[in-house]
DNA sequence: TGACTCTCGATTGTTAACAACTTATGATAA
DNA sequence: TTATCATAAGTTGTTAACAATCGAGAGTCA
């Protein structure tokens, strides 16, 4: 029933990075993380290990762990992989969804806009991928959703890193539309809105300035 | 100018994947790779944890990591994460090739065709693996082209484990249409001969029967 | 024969101490 | 002031010993 230690240190520096609480460019310490986690170094080497594997972890030898800070380039690369891989997921979904599953993305719908409503940042962030890791699993293939979830995660670097506005989420009437189609089975309009959803998010983005945010570990890492 | 050692680890079992000399199921034990690669367990512990991020290996906790056994069902979901990630790599090669990426695919398919004319196995399936990686390095998006290297090992794991025929590879006249057909600018032809070539792999494979082979580690990393 | 338990060997997991390296600090000299 | 270099502190890398766990096999009992 015990989870092992590793990943739970994974998990929460994953969930961190997709939050936004941990900025592009954070030193990860060995000794650092061992006194947060309460654990031994081993099992924090391990984690930075994987997290290296996921690409969202620069491990230099010698030197230490750091957040991955994507370059401009990265970031084009990172939309369009997304842009291949969502539109796949969502044939998937057009064509597999239940009634319950296309429930489950009107309630997800509901809980977006509360968030905003709230104006809850840092809820409305959460929900936001929420969204787009939701139509992963109801897609059926594991294979792509775990490739989204990477994808997400590198894109929430990104954003922190490029992004112009004060707020740049997904905008919910976009996910809206595309939930309409999905549930009228227009799979053309379903696979057009998603493009277009993710050219508006990458056109959201300033590649001229990078802003430098520091920020600290274990601040970040509550939750 | 020297590599991490745990780098080399990884790389050596990659390749081994990759070629059919490692068999799904191998059991990898720490003391047995600590020997072959004269180092210590941390280092191999390091490279089991990244290799399993790559989804190639399971690691069962206090029961050791094992080459991955791709299920059926992980099959069909590899290769339509192939088709989808392909597809676009195939576009964007059309797009980019230049003269000299063209004379590198046809050097690739000259190298293929002679591997099969003297029967050399072991080199038919690098190759044929090779001429998608080499498509994905031409793409230009380094993004796409890791998510490739995982699955062309996935699939080699897959047609090792269910492969009805004794020779289950590209067929080799399939990559010279598809590679005609990025000569002459035809992306439509190009996109359709690809699909086709992966729907044909797939079509390769029978799920009744799985075959298990056991093999030796040491025996499987030499190269 | 079949199922169950116990013990032993082997493997993985944990911990701590030590070595090697990097970086920051401050002193020295031009 | 500026540059260079030496020292020191902190961090990462390595190693070895020890603890915990699992699996195989022998043995026992119905």
């Amino acid at each position: 029933m015990d989870k092992p230690l590793d990943l739970l240190i994974v998990d929460s520096i994953l969930d961190a990075i997709a939050d936004q609480r941990l900025p592009a460019g954070t030193k990860l310490g060995e000794q650092a993380l061992s006194d947060i986690f309460g654990c031994n170094r081993a099992n924090v080497r391990r984690a930075l290990a994987t997290l290296t594997a996921h690409q969202v972890v620069d491990l230099l030898p010698n030197r230490g762990a750091y957040v991955a800070t994507p370059t401009p380039e990265d970031a084009r690369n990172v939309f369009q992989a997304r842009r291949a891989i969502e539109t796949t997921i969502c044939r998937n979904v057009v064509r597999r969804a239940t009634a319950e599953d296309i429930a489950a993305l009107r309630r997800h719908l509901i809980e977006e806009d509360a968030a905003r409503g709230r104006d809850n940042r840092p809820a409305a962030i959460r929900l936001s991928r929420g969204f787009h890791i939701l139509m992963a699993r109801l897609g059926g293939n594991p294979v792509l959703a775990r490739y989204l979830e990477e994808l997400t995660m590198r894109s929430s670097l990104i954003i922190g890193l490029y992004a112009t506005a004060p707020v740049t989420l997904c905008a919910e009437d976009e996910h809206r539309g595309i939930v309409a189609a999905i549930e009228a089975g227009d799979e053309a309009t379903a696979l057009r809105l998603l493009d277009e959803h993710l050219r508006h998010l990458e056109a959201g983005i300033d590649f001229d300035r990078e802003r430098v945010v520091a920020g600290s570990l274990s601040a970040a890492l509550r939750g």
